[in-house]
DNA sequence: TCACATAAGTTATAATATATAACTTATGTT
DNA sequence: AACATAAGTTATATATTATAACTTATGTGA
């Protein structure tokens, strides 16, 4: 890497650092290039050199995100990787709890309504998406294909036209996953999102007294309902 | 009324109505006072006339947003009140789906993250989002109230530090209602609202071909664990 | 009916935002 | 040393929210 690539990668490092501290003061979209700019004792428009737009630094921040989620969920998969599953699986979706609330802005960059303005570059986003589902999958499928785990009850009388399919960019990572084992995922992970979610815009807090333990609770729960 | 106040009140109404239609085509934070001025044939600065502000428009806009979701709901669980409550309740949570896809903007105001620069006026919306959950809580009531239905066995080994206390607005609306009750209120109340968060935003489409039949199925499975 | 207060609009202006164009300076390579 | 290009600059266009000052329309009380 020459010098001059490398100064250009700290500078581009450094406008996505900044990008991120000023949504973490006044949400997603209180995003201003210039502020940004001002901030690195430049020009405005000099910041055009690195992202041709506020949409394109977004989308860089949405990818960064993604993978960052990732990274955190399949380390942690990795380090109980010798654990009972259930127990492997309980440090996971604890770690998606915990990475959601210390990364709110990460997290509602994934997951929250779009940004104003910001259209979606899906062929950019999409691959990353499946990266975050990846790691729970492979703990399934340790569960009820290598450990030959009964499949939980609810799964016996599903409807036939409910189709389940892993979008191709999954498909890679997970080749040969039977469709009970992606529903209990899906299942299990819209349960667990949709409690984040709603502690993360602060609706859980005037109901639950402490969203850690119920939180905990609900894992367990969930597992039992999984046969784990 | 007078004559001058209602053509306010009209004014008004077309205000919010514009920039709802305005949020619907480029999302919750696409909102411009001086479009919606043009778009009604006067200038920018007259629209302050009618709101303090652009946040004191959105907080009017989040209001009735909770009470149109309050409203289908309640409406909802009247028109099937005399059904079996396994029926009635099976209504009220369709139409929760239902009328979060028929009005993702509203819906997005309500539970999505929040507007860039908007600072949420708790003191106004707190109240009203009570409201929203008070239908369901009601007809969890008839079920272990007053039909004595079994609670589910998950209920039993709850961690004795998990306090759920009701806020002071939805008390009023629910004098005498147990833990247990709220309980299974909320737990059912956060896997719905998963699904719909996840589906509102396009995370579902790639996995499941069928979210409507994939709904319905969780809203039985839901049902089922609740013992109704 | 007329006087007058106020409601409801106007234009002008300030402060910021994204973004483009045209120009200058620094850097690295041939 | 010459030169292409990277990386910055200022100037400008076009939005945005919001305030100030001013004008016109409306409704009411004397």
């Amino acid at each position: 890497m020459t010098r001059r690539a490398k100064f250009r990668q700290i500078t581009i490092d450094e406008i996505k650092s900044l990008a991120r501290l000023q949504m973490a003061e006044g949400g997603t979209a209180s995003l201003s290039l210039n502020a940004i700019a001002k901030h690195m004792g430049m020009s405005g428009p000099a910041l055009y050199r690195y992202f041709e737009s506020r949409d394109a630094l977004i989308t860089a921040l949405i990818v960064e995100a993604y993978e960052a989620l990732a990274n955190a969920l399949e380390e942690t998969a990795a380090r109980f990787a010798d654990q009972p599953v259930r127990d492997c699986l309980r440090q996971v979706l604890l770690t998606y709890r915990r990475w959601a609330l210390d990364h709110p802005i990460d997290f509602q960059l994934i997951f929250g309504n779009p940004i104003p303005g910001y259209q979606a570059e899906e062929k950019i986003t999409a691959p990353t998406a499946g990266k975050v589902f990846a790691p729970i999958l492979k703990i399934l499928q340790r569960a009820y294909q290598q450990e030959n785990r009964p499949y939980p009850s609810f799964l016996e009388n599903l409807p036939p036209q409910l189709q389940v399919h892993l979008s191709h960019s999954m498909r890679e990572f997970q080749p040969s996953l039977p469709e009970k084992v992606v529903y209990i995922g899906i299942v299990g992970w819209y349960h667990i999102h949709g409690m984040i979610m709603l502690e993360l815009f602060n609706h859980i807090q005037p109901l639950i007294s402490d969203p850690a333990t119920f939180y905990s609770n609900e894992i367990e729960r969930l597992m039992d309902q999984m046969n784990l």
